[in-house]
DNA sequence: ACCCAGGTTGACGCATGCGTAACCGTAACG
DNA sequence: CGTTACGGTTACGCATGCGTCAACCTGGGT
């Protein structure tokens, strides 16, 4: 059964993480599994949300985004419309962002391929000079 | 004179940082400033690193790597060949590290933008129906 | 004498995302 | 019955690059 709840190691295994991250997403208020006096029990809902958090991360948004993300995730295609075209601008402008960094990167890449090119000239001459 | 030592203010208002930046610079042994009793003067050597320093951080390198890029680079022209080189391959490595960087930028950029394009698929027809 | 601007030295704070002890409890195994 | 093994909690540490007080000193102008 996909559908049974996971222990903390399982969770660690599925999805490459320690225990100490999934604690400290449940701390963040991001993974809410059933707690069965000290035990943690993984939820299919849990495995979805930190499939999710991955992804998150990649895009860059930082930890307090995604919980947001998913708060409004959760309220669902019910919730009021608003908030779904929240989420939607906060992925635009992280995606604005991400473009932005992305020339800046390649700009910053050009440059530092220029500088090197121009030390290996000076480093040729250095060395007909030694030779 | 350009050659004419500056105080922290000056420097601050020429590159554009705080004296906070420069005090912690010089804390980092990144700059000397020449200390008269209480006072700093950024001597003309100052100000090329500053130069230096402030184009690597815009290649991604730590203040660390620029410290070492720097010791290097007073070396000079004379110092041992080797030095240069391991200078040389720092700069490569940091390249390399920026193409990867940028490649799984511009990965997750259309990973996004997937995303969103299929959310705005679905918040059409959502608005279709509420029409 | 007095004051103010501007510089100086600590030293703690912040933001992020966990790592890493240190210590405790419990259940299974031999 | 002792020993792992796994899970739990608390809490400090780390790395980076400064921001931000707090409190003091110093030179110059009035």
């Amino acid at each position: 059964m996909t559908d049974a709840n996971m222990t903390i190691r399982e969770m660690c295994d599925a999805f490459e993480v320690s225990p100490r991250t999934l604690r400290f997403y449940e701390a963040k208020e991001l993974l809410f599994p059933i707690r069965e006096g000290q035990k943690r029990w993984f939820t299919k809902r849990d495995r979805a949300r930190l499939k999710l958090i991955l992804e998150g991360k990649r895009f860059g948004f930082s930890l307090e985004d995604i919980r947001q993300l998913l708060d409004l995730y959760d309220q669902g295609p019910n919730g009021p419309e608003i908030q779904l075209a929240q989420a939607y601008e906060l992925a635009q402008k992280r995606l604005a962002e991400m473009k932005a960094e992305r020339d800046e990167l390649t700009a910053a890449i050009s440059a530092l391929q220029e500088r090197l090119a121009w030390a290996a000239e000076r480093l040729e001459k250095r060395d007909q000079n030694a030779a």
